[in-house]
DNA sequence: CTGAAAGCGCTAACAC
DNA sequence: GTGTTAGCGCTTTCAG
C-alpha cells in the first residue's frame, strides 16, 4: 500500500481506511460494525472482508465521544486482599460481560480522600454508572456525580446516605442476630474481634448492634479486640489468644469476619480448647473455607456474589436511582461451632 | 446564565463553558488543567476559580481521541473467585494509581473463546497496555495486540510463547522442587490432588513435572486425583477423602493450591490421620491462611502481588517487550506439614 | 504568554 | 439502502 500521506506502519485501521478498501463510505461501514438493520446484504459482505483484511477494530474512544455514552461502569472497592471484594466484583463481571459491558476498577485502600481522586479519575472517563462501596459518600463524590448525572448503586449496606441505588444488607441486624444466636445457645460471657482499627463503618455498625442487643438480652460484652492489621487468620488467631490471655473466662467470640473467625478457631484447636464447650466461634461472612473445617465454622453468611450481580443489574436496567434500595439479607450457616 | 442554545440542565461542563465564564480561550483552559508551564498565574486563578465554579471535569474521551492515548490498561484474568488473582490485580492497582492509571477488568472465566472478545473489547479503548494471564495466548489475540501496537505483558507462566514482556515463575521447576521436598523428607507415596479439570494449562506443568521428577528420584506418583469442580477446600477434601479411601497406603500429597491443601489437611485432622506423620500435606501457593493453621501448612509460595506490581511496572516504564522475561521465583514456606 | 484553526475517529441527522 | 455533512470535546500545530 502506498499511502500518499506518511502512515505509521502500524497504525490501526480506521473506519476510513475499510470503507476505502471496500469502496463505500464510511457511515456504511460504521452502520455494518454496529449490526444496524438497513444494510444490504452484498454490502455487508464486502465491508465485513474489507474490515478483516486490515484488521479492523472500532475504536471505541471516537464512538464514545461522538455518542455521549460508555459501555465502561466505574467500581469501587476499598481493597482487594480481603476475600469479600473480590467476590462481589465477580458478581458484578459476571452481569456487566453479559451485556457487553466492561469494569473499570478502583481501588481507595479505606482511603476516603484518596477515594475522592479515585471517583475524579473513573468519572473523567463518563462510564455509564458507577458502583460505589459503602454508604455516606463524601458530599464531594456526591456533587461531582451528580454533576455528570452519572448512574450510582451503592453496595454493602442498605442504612446511612445513598446517592443512588443501594444493594445490601442491614448490618445493624446483623449485629443483634450474631447476639441473639449466641444467647439462644447459652452462651454468657461474649466478646468481640474486629481489625483494620474498624475502618470499614459497617464492621462498626455490626459490634455496636451486637453489643446493645447483648446487653439488652442480660449478657453483657465482656471484651472486645480491634486489631490494627488488616483481617486474616493469623490476625484473628492472636486477638483470641491474646483476648483469652486477659480473662479466661470467656465463653465466646463474634468476629467481624470469617478470615477473623477461622483463626480464633484455629486458636482454640490448637490450646486445646473445646469448640463450641469452651469456645464459642461465630464468623462473618460464610466464606466457603468455613465449612470444610474439621469443626464446621458457624457464620452469618452474605449473599456477596449476589450483591455485585444485583448492582450490576440496577445500572443495566436503568434503576440505578434512590427508589431502589434492596435488602439481600443474611442467615446462619449450618455450622458447629457455636 | 441564559445560554443561547438549549443545554440540558444537567449537561457536564466542558472547556468551551470554562472558557467562557473566564473570558478566554478554551486552549488556555486546556493548558492550566493539564498543568502547562507556559501560562501566567493571572491566567491561571481566573480558569481554577471559573473551573470550580462550574464543577469541571476534563472529559478524557475527547482528550483520549486527540491525542491517540489512554491512562487505561486493560487486564485479563480468568477468574476473581480464585484468591491468587485478586492478589495479582493488588499489586498491579497499586503500582497503576501510583502513575495515575487505572485498570480495566476482563475476566475469561477460563474460556479460550470467550477471552478473545474480552480482548478484543478492552482493545477497542485503546488502553496504553495490556497485562494478560498466562503464556501461550491465541494467535487472534496476538494479532489483534500486534494491530494496535498494544504493549503486552503476561503473567504468570515464564515458560511457553510469549507476545511482549511476561513476569511469573517457572512452573516445571516449582513441580520438580515439590517432587524433591517430598522425597527428601522421606515420603515415597505420593499422589496429586488438582481442580477445575486442570484448566489452568501451568497446573498441567507443575503436575507434569512433579510426576516426573518423583520417577527419576524412585518414588513414583501413586495417584492423581483431578476434581471438576473449582478450587475450594471443600472440594480438596473430597479428593483426598476419595483418593485415601481408593488407597489407604498413600503417604503425602501434592495439591495444585492451597485452596485444596486446606481442604486436604482438615480432612486428616478429621479423620485422625496425624500430619506430617501419617500424611505430608505440600500446597501451592504458600497464602496468608496456611501459617495460621493448627499445623502450620507447608507450600511452595508464589510472589502473586509482585508478579502483579512487576508486569505494572513494566508496562509504566516502557518495557513490555519480549526481552524482558522476569523469573520471580518460589520458595519453599516453614510449615510443618511435610 | 495567548489565541485561531484544524482534526482525532466516529455517528446522528438529514438528504437522496 | 446509501451517502453527505457536521460536530462530539479536546489538544496539536502554528501565528501572533
Amino acid at each position: 500500500m502506498s499511502a500518499p500521506h506518511p502512515a505509521k506502519a502500524t497504525d490501526r485501521a480506521t473506519l476510513r481506511d475499510v470503507a476505502r478498501l471496500a469502496g463505500v463510505s464510511e457511515i456504511s461501514v460504521s452502520r455494518v460494525m454496529r449490526g444496524a438493520s438497513n444494510v444490504s446484504l452484498d454490502m455487508r459482505e464486502r465491508v465485513v472482508l474489507a474490515a478483516n483484511t486490515l484488521g479492523y477494530t472500532p475504536n471505541r474512544v471516537a464512538g464514545a465521544l461522538k455518542t455521549q455514552q460508555s459501555n465502561q461502569v466505574a467500581v469501587v472497592v476499598p481493597s482487594m486482599s480481603h476475600a469479600v471484594f473480590p467476590e462481589v466484583l465477580d458478581g458484578i463481571e459476571s452481569v456487566l460481560s453479559a451485556h457487553g459491558l466492561c469494569a473499570v476498577l478502583g481501588v481507595t485502600r479505606y482511603d476516603p480522600a484518596h477515594e475522592i481522586n479515585v471517583v475524579r479519575e473513573l468519572l473523567s472517563w463518563s462510564p455509564m454508572g458507577m458502583i460505589l462501596t459503602g454508604a455516606d459518600a463524601d458530599p464531594a463524590i456526591e456533587r461531582m456525580v451528580a454533576a455528570q448525572d452519572t448512574p450510582v448503586v451503592q453496595i454493602m449496606d442498605v442504612e446511612g446516605r445513598h446517592i443512588g441505588a443501594s444493594v445490601g444488607i442491614c448490618h445493624r441486624a446483623a449485629g443483634r442476630a450474631a447476639a441473639d444466636a449466641l444467647v439462644d445457645r447459652g452462651f454468657s460471657r461474649p466478646a468481640y474481634v474486629g481489625a483494620w482499627r474498624e475502618r470499614p463503618v459497617r464492621s462498626r455498625l455490626r459490634r455496636e448492634a451486637f453489643a446493645g442487643q447483648l446487653a439488652a438480652r442480660g449478657a453483657p460484652l465482656l471484651a472486645t479486640k480491634i486489631m490494627d492489621a488488616p483481617s486474616s487468620a493469623p490476625v484473628g488467631r492472636a486477638a483470641v489468644a491474646a483476648l483469652l490471655e486477659a480473662d479466661p473466662t470467656l465463653d465466646s467470640v463474634f468476629f467481624a469476619n470469617d478470615d477473623l473467625a477461622v483463626g480464633g478457631l484455629f486458636h482454640a484447636m490448637a490450646a486445646g480448647l473445646s469448640v463450641p464447650g469452651q469456645l464459642g466461634i461465630l464468623g462473618f461472612n460464610g466464606i466457603p473455607l468455613g465449612e470444610a473445617l474439621p469443626i464446621p465454622l458457624t457464620s452469618l453468611a452474605t449473599p456477596r456474589f449476589a450483591m455485585g450481580a444485583t448492582a450490576a443489574r440496577l445500572l443495566v436496567e436503568g434503576k440505578a436511582t434512590a427508589a431502589h434500595r434492596i435488602d439481600l439479607g443474611f442467615s446462619l450457616t449450618a455450622g458447629a461451632s457455636i
